[in-house]
Formats: structure tokens, C-alpha cells, sequence
DNA sequence: CTGAAAGCGCTAACAC
DNA sequence: GTGTTAGCGCTTTCAG
């Protein structure tokens, strides 16, 4: 494996020459520069990074960790930080914390053993569940930057959509409509006041109407059960608010299996703007969270910290808004 | 930021007894031992890897360079591969090369510069563009394998998914069922003899059928055209084999537009086995490449070499068979 | 069992 | 402009 005293040797100067040479500094005679950088290039030589790196006490590399790379919403979001990173003139480190809090703490840890010079966590729905790690990481001048809301950690830098105004909009959407009855079907919120559960609930309340029935349900057998229970009523819902795309397509199936029709005879909204969502029939009514938004403000923070451009001790929190996709999903109820 | 020199002042013991007594050396004193890991816990130090790696002149990494993350494929793929990378105690660095050749080049040489102990490389649609770079970094000590058939690249290593069989596998089915009509729709084949589409046209000539229509066309658009020119044709095919699922969604959503019915009126046969082909109604027939296996077969030949463990100089060429998932899509043709 | 010393490959003062 | 030197933080002979 080539090395600088190696190409030093063949151009017959020093290495702080070669060095130097490759860095294209303007300390360096032309002409030296030009022989150096031929030889270098003849010779396939490559910096050895982890030797600078050593030596210059940085990295240049950003962590990401996220839960999981499978639920397509996030490598939407991994592509877009990559990309601003590496436009940034850094490396994107990508870590899967799978969801489990050990593994999120082993990313973590090993971030912080290759020097990451900041990093960015996706926390798994349980929350952040290493914050002391996280603390530390940051006292010890790894600036870390939350990505989505996360309970009791106030004093951290964060990066969130507002899911809750996002809700807002599903809500208003359908009670405008004209929706009285509606149903809603996903996960148990897990984003406290600031779930898209709560901002629905608000808009729904802001008209006396409250949700006839919430229930948990994301595999396929479940929200089979979900809907067949729903089906059964005597009045069923007029409109059914998924909590995420890939539960709304796992709806449309259930619904399409009992002849219910989409939107004739109950509406359906779905949350994310999966690509999903326009392979469907009818395509679904959803909202978009601005991955393009948060990532940008992601890395423009986490670098910033790294560079001390922004010395701002009091912790950052910027909120990015949703948007309401209107597509074929949705009508006003039958009567 | 904490070092292995501040932690031997606090034990009043020699950096290397810490460095021992870190490592689980029998070679210290169980007494020293306790003490210097309790300090070291209490300190929260954690080895500073970049300057182990450059003493070790080893990485313990492996390069994962893929052509995107949006295509639903790759992530599976990347899950499995950081899984199995990981249980082997190395670690993965992922790098997007985003389909184009100089960001594939870009991708390579920071993985050189990065001394990564071994790569996986999945090439984009165009080919290998890179060949001469990857011979050299073969040639500099870098093992690396291929993940998919690109041409004129025999003489290095390489797991790649039998797409040949997997397209005859189709090819049969739908002349099994009965069909003679049959349409294909899809991207132009890239695998040349071990292309999905050749195995499909072997099965059809073993009956003496040839496709009657292969289109290429990939998006929303381009799918809607060429369904809008298959259902007007006087005799429309009865069946259509999409290239890959999400192709093979598309048509789903323009046939139903055109109310025409699967199975039906046509079969629909999809490739790759995506979670959409079972969000969509009826349930996609389609082939699983199986990631899971080419995934630990890559893994474990990058490690081989890495390793040494296996310095035969032959290239190995790992070929994984690929499964025909049979759902709901097809149908033998009405008469 | 422990310490002293060398050195991984590079950059950056500091001299000349 | 260029070379000499020191040192980033760690592991690992080699002595003791």
C-alpha cells in the first residue's frame, strides 16, 4: 500500500512537500507541484484518511442512525442527508439502531469511538432511550441533533415535522367534507401533544365531533379484524383516518375484500406520502412530512455545531410543516 | 476529550498495562485489571478507534456501495448486509453512488482512502463502470465483490441472483396456465444472457411462442400509454409480465383505470417480491430474489478474503436461485 | 506481570 | 520554497 515517503522518495523531496504538494497549498514551487502530483497520480497513490484523520483530529463524517432502512419512509430521508452531506464536503456514517434500545446505544458507542464529528438520531417510536449516552456525547463536543420529537428532551437540538398540525389538516379535511363518523386505525401515538393523533383530535373536537373509534392495528391480520369489525356496524364510519400509508393500503385491501368502494362509500386519509400511496386505486389522500426540509435543516444544524458557527448554547428546535396531498381517496359521506 | 494517557495517571499504572487491561489481556493482574476498567467506566472513556485502526492497520470494515436507497429493493438488501457484517464484528459503510459513474468512482476511492478492510459493490443498470478502479483495488489488497452480473467481469468475485430462471420460471407458469398472449412491459434487459427476460423467452420458445409485444417503459406515463395501446389492440394479450413489481403495479392501477379485470381478463406477473405486491389488489404472483441468501454469501466471501481464509486465486461465482411466488394475479386465459 | 520505546501515515509548526 | 521535527492515540514488541 503506497504511501507518501513513497511518492517523497521518487520526487526526490520531502514528505511535508508531497504533503503539501497534494494539497494544492501555494506554499509550494509550481513546478515541484506538478512533478509531485504526476508521480502521485502514476503511482495510484491515496491519502490514507485514517492517518489524517488521527492527525487533524477530525473526521469529517456525520453519523445518522435511524431504527430501521425496511419502513420506506426512511430511506427518503437517508438519501436526502446523504446528498447535503456530502455537498457539505463530509462522509455520511449510516448506523441501523433496529429499533432495540441496546443497539441504538452499540451505534451510539461506535460513533463515538470513530470520532464522529456529529451526529443525527432518528429515535424508534420508544423514544429516545440512550439520553444519558446522548448527553454525554454532547458534553464531550459531539453536537448531536434529535430528528422527530422526543419526549423529555427539551434541552436537546431537534429537528421535527409537525405531525400534529398534519393531523390537523386530516381532521379538518374530512369533518369539511362533511364526515361526521370516523375511524381512526394505526399505532398508539407515541409523539405525546405533539402526535398527529392529538392535532386530529383537535379539529374533530373544534366541530363536537369525536372519533367513534381509535384502534391499534398495523399487521395485515389485524387490520382485517379492524375493518371487518368496522364493516359490521350497524353505522359504519364514513371515513377512516389511517395513521400511515402502508396501514392505509393494508385498509384499502380489507375494504376492496368486502366490497366496500373507496371513496363512494367510506373516504380514506393516510399519513406520510409514501410512494405507495400512487400505486393504489383510488390513489391516496395523504399527508406529506417534508423529509427534503428536515433533512437540510438537520445537517445545515449538526454542521454548524461542528463548526462552532453557531455557539448558541440554548438548544435549537426548529419545526418544519406538513403538507396535505389531496388525491382520490376522499368525498363527502353518502347520505 | 478523554485518553487512554489520562486514564493510566488516574490507575498510576503504564498506558500499555491499559491497554491490556482494556483488551481482557490475560497478561494482567486480575487486581490491576478490576481497577483500570472500573476507572475507565467511570471516566466514560471509550478507545479512540481512528488511532487504534492506524496502529492496527486494519479497519474492521466493509464498504456497501449501492446505487440508491429509494428503490425498494436495496434497502432489504442493505438491512441484511449490515446485519450479517455486524454479527461478524465488523462494520458497514454504506455509500450511495447514485447510479452514476463518477459518484460510483467517488464511492471507491473513499472507501480506499478509508482502508476499508473489503467491499461489496451492487452496480448501477449501466454496468460496471469502474472496472480498472476496482482491479486496482483489488490488486492493492482490497477484496471486493460484486452483488449482480455485470459483463466482462469474469475474473472477479461475484453472488449474483439467477435471473435467467426466475424469468423462465414465469415464462412457464403463464404457458402452463395456457396463455399465448403474452405482453411484456419493463425496462430493457441489462444482464444480458442472465437477464429475467431471456429465461422468459426460453421458457416461451420451448413452446414455441414468442412474446407478442416488449415494451419499454417504466413510468407513470409510459405505463399508461402502453396499456392504453395493449387494451385497444383488436386481440389484447391475456397475459403481461412486468419486468419488476413496481412496473407490474402500475399496469395494476391503468388496467383497472381501463376496467379490465386480474386475473380475469389478463394475468399480471411481477419481479422482485416487494411488500407492495401484497398491499395491491389482487395479490401480486411474482419472483423473490432471495437478499437473505445473497446477502450472507457476500458477506461471508468479502470476510474470506479479507481474511485470507480463502486465498484461492480463482474468481468464485456464487449464482443463488431465485422462487416463483404464486398469489393471485394469475389465471388460466378466458376462452 | 508491567513499563519503556517504537511506530502506524500523516500534517503543521518551526527553522533554514 | 523546502526540510526537520514532533506528535495525533493507540498497540505491541522487547526488556525486565
Amino acid at each position: 500500500m503506497i504511501k507518501l515517503s513513497d511518492i517523497a522518495a521518487k520526487a526526490g523531496v520531502s514528505e511535508s512537500t508531497v504533503s503539501r504538494a497534494l494539497a494544492d497549498s501555494p506554499l509550494v514551487n509550481q513546478k515541484t507541484k506538478d512533478l509531485v502530483q504526476q508521480l502521485a497520480r502514476e503511482a495510484g497513490y491515496k491519502v490514507n484518511l485514517v492517518a489524517r484523520n488521527l492527525r487533524v483530529q477530525s473526521t469529517r463524517t456525520i453519523g445518522l442512525v435511524v431504527p430501521q432502512v425496511a419502513n420506506p419512509y426512511y430511506p427518503k430521508l437517508i438519501q436526502l442527508v446523504a446528498d447535503r452531506v456530502k455537498e457539505a464536503g463530509y462522509r455520511l456514517q449510516l448506523h441501523l439502531s433496529g429499533a432495540d434500545q441496546e443497539s441504538e446505544s452499540d451505534c451510539l458507542t461506535s460513533l463515538y469511538e470513530h470520532r464522529a464529528d456529529g451526529v443525527l438520531l432518528v429515535t424508534a417510536v420508544n423514544g429516545l432511550v440512550t439520553k444519558s449516552q446522548v448527553e454525554s456525547l454532547v458534553a464531550s463536543g459531539t453536537p448531536v441533533v434529535l430528528l422527530g420529537w422526543v419526549e423529555g428532551a427539551e434541552h436537546l437540538d431537534l429537528v421535527m415535522a409537525d405531525d400534529a398540525r398534519g393531523g390537523y389538516m386530516v381532521g379538518k379535511h374530512l369533518v369539511d367534507l362533511g364526515h361526521r363518523d370516523i375511524a381512526v386505525i394505526g399505532a398508539r401515538p407515541h409523539r405525546g401533544p405533539f402526535d398527529r393523533l392529538s392535532g386530529f383530535q383537535k379539529a374533530l373536537n373544534e366541530s363536537g365531533i369525536t372519533p367513534n373509534l381509535v384502534s391499534s392495528a398495523r399487521s395485515d391480520e389485524e387490520v382485517q379484524a379492524v375493518i371487518h369489525d368496522l364493516v359490521s356496524l350497524p353505522k359504519p364510519p364514513t371515513a377512516i383516518f389511517a395513521y400511515q400509508d402502508f396501514v392505509a393500503a393494508l385498509v384499502f385491501k380489507h375494504l376492496g375484500a368486502a366490497c366496500i368502494s373507496i371513496p363512494d362509500q367510506i373516504s380514506v386519509v393516510g399519513f406520510d406520502n409514501l410512494d405507495l400511496g400512487t400505486y393504489i386505486c383510488p390513489q391516496l389522500t395523504t399527508v406529506d412530512l417534508p423529509a427534503d426540509q428536515i433533512a437540510a435543516e438537520a445537517v445545515n444544524l449538526v454542521l454548524a455545531r461542528t463548526q462552532n458557527a453557531d455557539d448558541d448554547a440554548n438548544p435549537k428546535r426548529i419545526v418544519v410543516s406538513p403538507e396535505l396531498i389531496l388525491r382520490e381517496s376522499c368525498a363527502p359521506p353518502r347520505r
